[in-house]
DNA sequence: AACCATCGACTTTTT
DNA sequence: GTCGATGGTT
């Protein structure tokens, strides 16, 4: 009894009075509306601990539910932390993947085959692509990217084909058409998408009620940790769950709600207490992590926002430096600024692995890192392509589900010419032909028809794959899978096609693979230890190894090897990270916010809301930088600051123009214009930057920067015909033009 | 069937 | 300025 006394001690000690307020609560709802650096994962790591040290659930019971398999395992580490018990029979998990074990259960109720596998949403694609082509509707009028967006709308509002709207649109009609087919074919693949998986896990609770009253008398206390970002059938899944007598604590924050154009509704957040009676509301508005400065920077910002639940953070840091507000001549300019900064940093004793530099879409990235490379600072990029997305580990990974799942068409059409072997399209689409007048797996089609083609290139190809998957396959029942895995490489032939490769990639290409290798022995050593023997074979663990690899974002990349280096990344994957020295680029309006979402209030908000989740990155210092003219597709020309950068309050904004190495006064009016004409002029020079001016010899050009002034006054011209150089003012004969 | 050239589109992406 | 898709050529 007294180590429980002590345990209930430890879980609230640490907490701040809101904290304990939140993690203790006696109500039987609770919503935390978590300010960003507000502790939230400590709160609701500490409420589990909570309900477990004070008695009132044991943790079979309690269900914690997150949206990223990163978020949940810190979750799952930080509270075998706090109290010493094993954590294994915890339900703590992504949305995706605790219904996906739900799935698994209970596939026979819901008419699964036991090998079903998930599909990301690159095999989605193609398989819609082809589904759109096997109906026979023209690809001009039905974009198989606009279909994919729709189907799974409709899956992420619970809608199947038969729900379809009433809709005068005759293309509703065609791409509800396209949903239904490829409805049929997912299932009769046993193949699950992503938002499948959701939606299957939601129907099963609504339509069997013993499955549901069993799910609900187990989970009687649940937790959901970023519940901004919830859609439709998530919340509903979490009602079906909830029935009328078990708890709920929702943790989140309207504010940083960024992912509605991705189907999430922010309205869950805010309707949750009305929907809920007995909700009690607790606010975590104490900072830990910025700057007072920062902080009532982004308060005032994002109190431009009607729809919020309202919050207002505050901190006992110091106030910090000021926001320093640089406008580029052009995004070179603006890349070169912040390298410079960073420079500095490094230079008085920061890190770089302490620096971030943020941007709104991925094509800013470019500029950033030519720059980057040149100064020789060691930079990484986040979030680009993940590492089972990898082409290579595709292939492998068709292969391997392929194995799995003979019916696995969509794996067949990728694998059966991976490496080329002479079957082209032509061939599989015969294949198609038949598998579809039989209704039997490509596969199946192919092994029937071997024997009718006629002998050749063709035939000997087909030949050679069905050959290499029966053999692999017969494997499977005596050897483990990396074994597996590396039979598979050698017969085949990718592994040597890959080698064989031509360009530079292909020593990355084999790393990856041989990466791969490694992660499936990793991964058949834990399943290994879950099933208390080693498998002789690897039937078993493959299905499983698939679903954990479909359902892992491939975050274990990012931790490795990022020891000093700058860090780059979209505003989007910075949410929910910290960094001390955050720059944000590219604030122009029409990039940021996107042009796409100035209109509509409910877009633009959005994008304010990005905006302040970016600004809530930065502990000590933030840089917002923007570019007077930017060369991007689409988006060329000259562009206005961003809006939102007038929605600052200018006391706490320095404004700088490094080139010409003066500090200008803050701004004096929020008006784009009169700070444009203000921040080109070059002190002490009779030019402005972004005039243009004409050389005997180069021709044609714009003043870009300047540096000095009187005998050692320099200006960098960017030339029409020769490109940018360095003149010193007093020997180069200029004209203004 | 495989390769190359040309055209055009182009926000964000937890699973 | 780059990636991907498409169409024509070998």
């Amino acid at each position: 009894m007294p180590e429980m006394v002590d345990l209930m001690h430890k879980i609230l000690a640490p907490l701040n009075r809101v904290q304990k307020n939140a993690v203790a609560s006696e109500a039987k709802h609770l919503c935390v509306l978590a300010g960003a650096g507000s502790g939230k994962t400590r709160v609701i790591v500490h409420r589990i601990a909570w309900f477990l040290a004070s008695g009132k659930a044991s943790s079979a019971n309690i269900l914690a539910v997150t949206f990223t398999n990163k978020a949940a395992n810190e979750m799952r580490e930080r509270i075998a932390q706090l109290i010493s018990l094993p954590t294994s029979n915890f339900w703590v998990g992504t949305f995706h993947g605790i219904a996906h074990r739900i799935l698994r259960r209970h596939h026979v109720t819901l008419g699964l085959p036991d090998n079903f596998q998930i599909i990301d949403s690159d095999d989605q694609l193609r398989l819609i692509k082809r589904t759109i082509r096997e109906i026979g509707i023209d690809e001009e009028a039905c974009e198989p990217k606009k279909a994919q967006g729709f189907i799974n709308k409709q899956k992420d509002e619970g809608r199947r084909p038969q729900d379809a709207l009433p809709s005068a649109m005759p293309e509703i009609a065609m791409y509800n058409e396209v949903y239904r087919t490829y409805t049929n074919t997912c299932k009769r693949s046993g193949l699950v998408d992503f938002a499948e998986i959701l939606l299957s896990a939601y129907e099963l609770l609504r339509d069997h009620e013993d499955v549901r009253l069993a799910y609900q008398h187990q989970f009687s206390h649940i937790l959901v940790d970023e519940f901004q970002d919830t859609n439709t059938i998530q919340y509903r899944w979490l009602q079906m769950l909830l029935g009328q007598n078990n708890a709920i604590t929702i943790v989140g924050d309207d504010d940083q709600s960024i992912y509605g154009w991705r189907g999430a509704k922010v309205e869950n957040i805010h309707r949750f207490s009305q929907e809920h009676p007995g909700t009690e509301t607790v606010r975590l508005e104490q900072n830990y992590r910025s700057t007072q400065t920062i902080l009532n920077a982004a308060n005032h910002l994002i109190a431009n926002n009607e729809a919020r639940l309202g919050k207002e953070l505050w901190t006992e840091h110091k106030k910090g430096e000021p926001i320093t507000l640089y406008g580029a001549f052009n995004e070179m300019d603006e890349a070169k600024f912040i390298v410079e900064r960073a420079k500095k940093w490094r230079d008085s004793g920061g890190s770089l692995s302490d620096v971030a530099i943020l941007y709104r879409s991925n094509a800013q990235s470019r500029v950033l890192e030519q720059i980057l490379r040149q100064s020789q600072l060691p930079y990484k990029i986040y979030g680009g392509l993940r590492f089972f997305d990898r082409a290579e580990i595709k292939d492998v990974l068709g292969y391997l589900r392929l194995l799995a799942n003979m019916s696995d068409d969509p794996a067949f059409e990728r694998v059966v010419n991976m490496p080329p072997r002479g079957v082209g399209e032509r061939t599989v689409a015969n294949l198609r032909e038949v598998a579809k007048q039989q209704n039997i797996s490509l596969w199946e089609a192919a092994k029937q028809t071997l024997p009718t083609m006629n002998a050749g290139r063709i035939r000997n190809g087909l030949q050679q794959f069905v050959s290499c998957i029966e053999e692999v396959s017969a494997e499977a029942n005596t050897v483990a899978l990396p074994k597996l895995v590396e039979r598979l490489l050698q017969s085949s032939g990718l592994a040597d096609h890959i080698k064989s490769q031509p360009g530079e990639r292909t020593h990355i290409r084999v790393e990856n693979v041989m990466e791969f290798i490694q992660a499936v022995g990793q991964y058949q050593k834990s399943f290994d230890a879950e099933q208390d023997k080693p498998a002789e074979n690897s039937i078993k663990s493959l299905p499983a190894f698939l679903s954990e690899v479909a359902l892992d974002a491939g975050e274990k990349e990012s931790e490795r090897g990022d020891q000093s280096c700058i860090k780059l990344m979209t505003l989007h994957s910075a949410k929910g990270l910290e960094f001390p020295l955050v720059f944000m680029a590219g604030l122009e309006d029409g990039l940021f916010p996107h042009h796409r979402n100035a209109e509509k209030q409910a877009l633009l908000e959005e994008e304010r809301r990005l905006c302040y989740v970016g600004m809530t990155r930065a502990m000590q210092k933030l840089y917002m930088t923007y570019a007077e003219k930017r060369a991007f597709a689409g988006l060329s020309g000259s562009n206005r600051p961003s809006r939102f950068i007038n929605e600052l309050p200018k006391n706490l904004i320095e404004t700088v123009n490094l080139n010409v190495n003066i500090s200008q006064p803050a701004m004096r009016s929020g008006m784009p214009s009169a700070k444009k004409k203000s921040n080109s002029v070059i002190e002490g020079l009779p030019y402005t930057l972004g005039q243009r001016v004409r050389h005997a010899r180069f021709g044609e050009g714009v003043v870009v920067c300047g540096e000095g002034a009187g005998e050692a006054a320099r200006l960098q011209i960017k030339f029409e015909r020769v490109g940018p150089k360095w003149l010193a003012l007093a020997y180069a004969k200029l004209e203004a033009v």
